[in-house]
Formats: structure tokens, C-alpha cells, sequence
DNA sequence: ATGAAAGCGCTAACAC
DNA sequence: GTGTTAGCGCTTTCAT
């Protein structure tokens, strides 16, 4: 009954009934000044006709897309694709589309995907990257829209951000191992150059140790592996670094990690204890089940896009840096865990 | 040098130079209908004034938004998450950009999405749902733009489609456990009423049975289990329903049901073994690491992009219906890799 | 409560 | 080659 060959506008609808446009986009937009009997009217002619709003033009009259630009690293990796699950979800939530874009942590590939989000008038970004490169900044300055990190931190405190105290979490892993006497225990992060890795994890696994006096053995810090074989291959070099203990900070390449030192006769946890830091499911496929710091990471991002829909309504936050609470995750890749 | 405060329009660089719209338009386009030091002098205003078109505007006026929909069951299913990475790769090079929805394989949310998606001018839609409705074919015919499904069969065949041949797939790994001598082979898949589950998955299964004079044993087959903790659930029934070896359609329902095997002193692969079907990193990870029917995610996703590119170009198609080899990756879930 | 009219920033005939 | 002129489909003052 309802059926149109061509899309109506709002014109036909306004004609339709023998009202103006701006009638129209009243009812459309749910004014309070449109007389109920027109509302009505209106209503039916919209639905007789299939009319729906063109968004393109709407947004460029109104100079507002509904539509948010999501920079991510890597959206198969766990940690990043549970981060947009949460974002997607509250965008849904409050009608926001998401144009998403993949950089593998590219800073060049970031900069070219904020500038062409930025043509597309987006509302607002997030941009969860584990850097936040001078160019990347420039970019985002020029966007000139809301920007909101998840998962990723902004050490001038400048940007908005939403994220987990790593350092803090780093620490209490470190101190763990440490009361349990562990000797010499391996840490192994991203990069040896960004601030995520060199001062927040590599801080707080760098303070556990000053604390009880002493000092970061270089030759048991690890750099730059990023996937379950990079963590396979490194198993044999951290074995050799004569480590006893590792903090690992992605699931897979702990998981790379832990079968590498498995496949080699190392028996976890008992001549070898392993933290994880992301508890994404890999953590709980793993045998021995793999202890983790639980970040909470579907809230991350959740709560990210809902700074961000605030910031697009001009509302303020009530706090611009947002760390959500960390747990630790007791598994069978420690020994504590065996107590309990 | 370049900077401007407001966003510099098409006007402001025809003002800057003394030329048209039109020109400064035609020289954006890379028409050749412009004298090359008029071009010169528009291409250095440009730089000049940092002027960057507006793509909503563009949009609007020559009705093609450089923008592809994305409709996906989960992106933190890795097996989804792999295909919309070669969608997104491929969009890129093609100048596209994606919009992602999530729709959590509800086909109620899917026409949701279709119809937004529809309202902000897609130039084109990639569907990976593992079913199409008759509400999602219809929502599809109102947006009025190509469509190509991905992991995602059209049985009438009339949407372009790119997937591997399931039922082959599955009749082959079957073919495998009854010429090693299994008797009691059992199946898993998604759902009990799906096409891809019963026409393709279980068709495959029955037929190879059917080949060597058997009937599909129903209390061997088992549906609806989404998750690795659902397949740990499962572990169990499979085990009591006398199976001695599974091909199971999900990687992390296999990865549940093996380590519930193993968990529960099954040994994996002399006692059970298994096939998995979509071998993502979560097969290597296993231990042992699970046989898996390999198929190429990523190009999966890279090739329905590309029919779409030619489909939004108005190009035709050499083939609507793509089917990608798959192979057989012999781990340590089954015996015969053992033999090797 | 409703309408008229002016854009939003760009593309696309159509002239010259 | 370049300019003029209509729109694209909508929102948004400003009147009434």
C-alpha cells in the first residue's frame, strides 16, 4: 500500500498535504509548534509515501552528520574490536553512525584517515591509537570536531581519554611476582619508544622494582612483539634471558609466549610464571589458563563515545580523563593461583 | 603560512584566484577542460587557503557519497573481523569509506541498519549476515544500491555473493573421518534452520554419509552453540552422545568443546578428534592446534569489495557468484596428521 | 502554528 | 577553456 518508485523528499510529502516544508521538517524533527491535527496529517502522508529524510542534505543544512569517525589500530585484534563493540553499541544508542578506519598504528595512515573523516563532516572522533603523533594532533586540530581517546592516553592531558591506570597495574603485577620471590622477571611491550609502553607499563614495572631497591635489568625488557608468532619466537629469547617470570602486555603474544616456552619443556606455571595484560578470550582458551589484568575493555569504549556524544551536545564532562578500575585475574599460569 | 581559521569553501579559492566555481570545481575533479596555468594558479590557492571540499556538499550534489555500508553479525568474531578487514582494505584503495554496524546476527537489527544506512546515501552495502529475510532482501531493495553479500549465501542466487563451497568443505572432512574409519562423526553448526547451516554445512555432512550408506544420526548433530564457553558446554553432550570425532563450524566453539574434552580427560586426537571450519589464529593457538577447513577470510572480504566497486561503477560482472578455494590445514586435532 | 525564502557547499548542464 | 545558473534535499531564520 505503501509502496514508491522514487524516493520521496520532503517536498512531496509537504504537497502531499498542502502544507510548506517547514511544516514538515517540523513534524519531522519533532517540533512542539505544529498543530496536532497538521502533526497528524503529515505523519500519514509520511508513512503513505515512504518518505524518509535525506541525510546527506540534512547534513549539510544543519552541518551535523549523526555520524562519528572511529581510528582504530587493528580491528582483528581482540583488544581494539571489543574496545569498538562498545562504541558501536552506545553510537547505536544515541543514533550515531560510525565510520570506522583501520591504521595498523600507522601515525602517517591515522593522519590520512582523520583528514578524510574530517571531509565527511564528522560530529566527533575517537582515535585509539597507542600514539598521538604531532602530525596526528595537527589533524585532529584541523577536524575541528570533539575528540575522545580510548585505549590510548594523551600525556598533556589535553584530549579527553578513557583508560585503565596501566602503570598502576603494571606495578601490582611486578610486586606480585616480587613477594613471591620471583628473581628476574621479564617484561615484554609494544615498543621501546611510545608513552603507553615506556611511561605507564615500563614505569610501573620499573617502580615495583626500585621499591624494594633495585633496578631494571635491560636485558630482561622485551620490545616490539605484536602477534602470537612474534610471541612464539620470542619464547626462546626470554627463556634465555635467564627470566623465570613474564609480564606480557597483549593476549597473543603471551599466548605465543607461553606455547613457545611449553613446546620447549618449560612447565608453566611451575618453572615459569606468565601475566597477560588485555584478558580478551585468548586468555581463558590457553592451557594453562593464562592470569591477566582484566581491563575492561566493551567499557572503554562505551564509556569513550559517551564522552563523546556530551562533548558533540556542547555539555561539559565532568572529568576529562577517565580511568575505569582494573582487577587481576587469577588463572593457572601463576602459582598463586594454586594456592587459593 | 597555510593556515585559515574558517574552513575556506569553493568560493573563497575562486575568489583568491578570479576564476568560477566551476573551475576551481573542474581543476578539484581533475577535469582536463582546464588551461594548465589556470590549473597551476587554483591548485596554488588551495594549498594556500588548506581548502578541502566538503564531502557532505558533494555528496548531496552529485548523489554518490564515496561511502560503503558494512552490515555485520560481530566484529569481535574474529572470522568477521578478518573478512571486513579486506573489505576495508580494498575500500580504501578504491577511496571508500565504511560505515560499520554490528547487527549481533539479528536479522530484526540488520534491516535497521540497511534502512540508515539507506538514509545516508550509501553508494553501496557488503552483507555478511548468515541469513537473509525477507525483511533484510526487501530493506536491500529499498536502499536501491549494489549489494554483495560476503560469507553470506543468496540461495536464489540473484544477489552477487563471494564464499567458499561449504557443502564440499564439509562432505570432504567427513569423507576424511569416514575413511579413517569413524563411526560416530558428529556435526556442529549455528543454527537448525539456516541456509548456510543446513543446505550447505550439514548437506555437505549428509552427503558424504549418504555416499557410504548412512543416515545422518540425529543425535550426532548439534546447533545454536555461539561462543567458546557454549562449546565448553557442549563438550560434555557431544561426548555422551558416543561421537568420536566432531566438525564444528565455529573456531572458538571448537576450541570450547576440545579443551572440555581434554579438561574432562578426553584424549585429543586418539580418543575425539576434531575439524574445525574457519581456521583463525584461535586454531594455532589450540593445544593440540586444531585441524581446520582454511578459508581465505581476508580475500573473502577483498573480492566482495571489489564486485562492488564494479557494481557501483555500473560495470558488469564476469561471475555474480564467487566461490574461493579452501583448503584442509592437518594439525593435531586429528590423527592423519600424525601419519605425515 | 505556519509559510517564505535564503542558504549549506558543491556538481553539472548549458552557454559562450 | 571558462562562466552562469540551476539545483541536490534539507534546516533555519524571519515574518505573519
Amino acid at each position: 500500500m505503501a509502496e514508491e518508485k522514487k524516493n520521496a523528499t520532503i517536498y512531496d510529502v509537504a504537497a502531499a498535504v498542502g502544507v510548506s516544508l517547514a511544516t514538515v521538517s517540523r513534524v519531522v524533527n519533532g517540533s512542539e509548534n505544529v498543530r496536532p491535527a497538521t502533526r497528524d496529517k503529515v505523519r500519514a502522508a509520511i508513512e503513505e509515501l515512504g518518505y524518509r529524510p535525506n541525510a546527506v542534505a540534512r547534513g549539510l543544512a544543519s552541518k551535523k552528520t549523526t555520524t562519528v569517525g572511529v581510528v582504530m589500530p587493528d580491528m582483528t585484534n581482540l583488544f581494539y574490536s571489543e574496545l569498538t563493540r562498545g562504541i558501536d553499541d552506545v553510537a547505536n544508542m544515541y543514533q550515531y553512525d560510525v565510520l570506522l578506519t583501520n591504521t595498523d598504528d600507522d601515525p602517517k595512515r591515522a593522519v590520512t584517515a582523520i583528514r578524510n573523516l574530517a571531509d565527511k563532516q564528522i560530529d566527533g572522533l575517537i582515535y585509539m591509537g597507542s600514539q598521538l603523533s604531532k602530525q596526528v594532533q595537527e589533524a585532529m586540530k584541523m577536524a575541528d570536531v570533539p575528540v575522545v581517546l580510548a585505549g590510548s592516553v594523551d600525556q598533556k592531558g589535553i584530549l579527553p581519554s578513557v583508560n585503565i591506570d596501566y602503570q598502576a597495574a603494571f606495578e601490582e603485577v611486578t610486586n606480585r611476582f616480587l613477594s613471591e620471590g620471583q628473581e628476574r622477571i621479564a617484561l615484554v611491550v609494544g615498543s621501546a619508544d611510545r608513552p603507553i609502553d615506556v611511561d605507564y607499563r615500563r614505569a610501573g614495572y620499573a617502580l615495583a622494582l626500585e621499591k624494594v631497591g633495585r633496578d631494571v635489568d635491560e636485558s630482561l625488557t622485551f620490545s616490539g612483539p605484536r602477534s602470537y608468532e612474534d610471541g612464539q619466537a620470542l619464547a626462546a629469547q626470554i627463556h634465555a634471558s635467564g627470566a623465570r617470570a613474564a609480564i606480557i602486555y597483549d593476549d597473543e603474544v603471551a599466548l605465543g609466549v607461553l606455547n613457545g616456552l611449553q613446546d620447549a619443556g618449560v612447565k608453566v606455571p611451575d618453572d615459569f610464571e606468565i601475566v597477560s595484560a588485555n584478558n580478551t578470550t585468548f586468555t581463558m582458551v590457553a592451557r594453562p589458563e593464562l592470569s591477566s589484568i582484566d581491563q575492561p575493555k566493551y567499557d572503554i569504549g562505551a564509556v569513550a563515545m559517551r564522552l563523546l556524544t556530551k562533548l558533540m551536545d556542547q555539555d561539559s564532562l565532568n572529568q576529562k580523563q577517565v580511568i575505569l578500575p582494573h582487577t587481576m585475574v587469577n588463572r593457572a599460569s601463576t602459582k598463586s593461583a594454586k594456592r587459593n
